[in-house]
DNA sequence: ATTTTTTAATTGCATGTACAAACAAATGAG
DNA sequence: CTCATTTGTTTGTACATGCAATTAAAAAAT
């Protein structure tokens, strides 16, 4: 048989960076009108969702390390989005009022993401995915720690 | 039911980030004794593989935007893996001496973080969700265009 | 109580990636 | 033939992300 369109297809790192950029540029432009990036809406979702929340909590949360999220943080905080408040080494993140204010936004551009993969993917390919995805992510993310 | 460890395990954006991070992770650990983080190790095993390939073909090959593959090609000649002639408008990549040497090393990188991931998640299921994601980034990538 | 260890958060540095704009060369239209 | 359009490549800029090292606080050990 002929070589493939795409040699490394066969490859999980070169297939999952693939499908994650696709769906990072889907999501950007539907997140695009709150005009945050989509690591950002979810760190403010979060952030809505759970008041008071820690740094250190919405890493695990997001799966993503420490570092990465003081640096979401600081962006959402010099945008006036939320506010962290030290309390001995510890950190409590809070919406501010403009962050309150845009929550529905970044919900309906969460959905509107979902439509448009869904669009593409049809449903139940899309929810297969995203279940493998998620449970081979927490399987190598388990493995390493 | 209580909510999830990760509330946005039914979100792809998330699940399949989560995942191209991880399996990132394990081929740099993989690729690291051959000196080349992933990317480009996978430039130079095409260039190995095509000698003369252009750097428009290489971006189509691994589905990334032809500024990102010069990112990359300008750091492997940068370290004497390779080689640029420009004819033209076109570009013509060649590996050097030192390119063609580190080739099977290379080979070995990528078995070896094959051989890691199947480890932790079983051989069917690695290769169901390699093709999984794999035909849905042709899907979205293909939407895009 | 002092010292050691663990923990939470941040900072410096590096990487991979994309988009928009620039540029140069090739191709097509008049 | 000249001019406009398309095509291949590169630059400038920006962003998300991680690791290693650092700081500061809390907890544990002595």
């Amino acid at each position: 048989m002929a070589e493939p369109l795409h040699p490394y297809c066969r490859c999980l790192f070169y297939s999952a960076n693939a499908l994650a950029r696709g769906v990072t540029r889907l999501a950007e432009e539907a997140f695009a009108p709150s005009g945050l990036a989509p690591s950002l809406a979810f760190v403010l979702m979060s952030v809505n969702r759970h008041p008071g929340i820690q740094p250190k909590e919405l890493a695990r949360i997001m799966m993503l390390h420490p570092s990465t999220v003081t640096r979401l943080l600081e962006k959402l905080e010099g945008r006036g989005l939320l506010r962290r408040r030290s309390e001995g080494k510890a950190v409590f993140v809070h919406p501010s009022a403009a962050g309150k204010k845009v929550y529905p936004a970044l919900q309906a551009a969460w959905r509107h993401t979902y439509a448009r993969y869904v669009r593409v993917l049809g449903e139940s390919v899309a929810r297969d995915l995203t279940e493998g995805t998620y449970s081979a992510a927490v399987a190598l993310e388990t493995t390493s720690a």
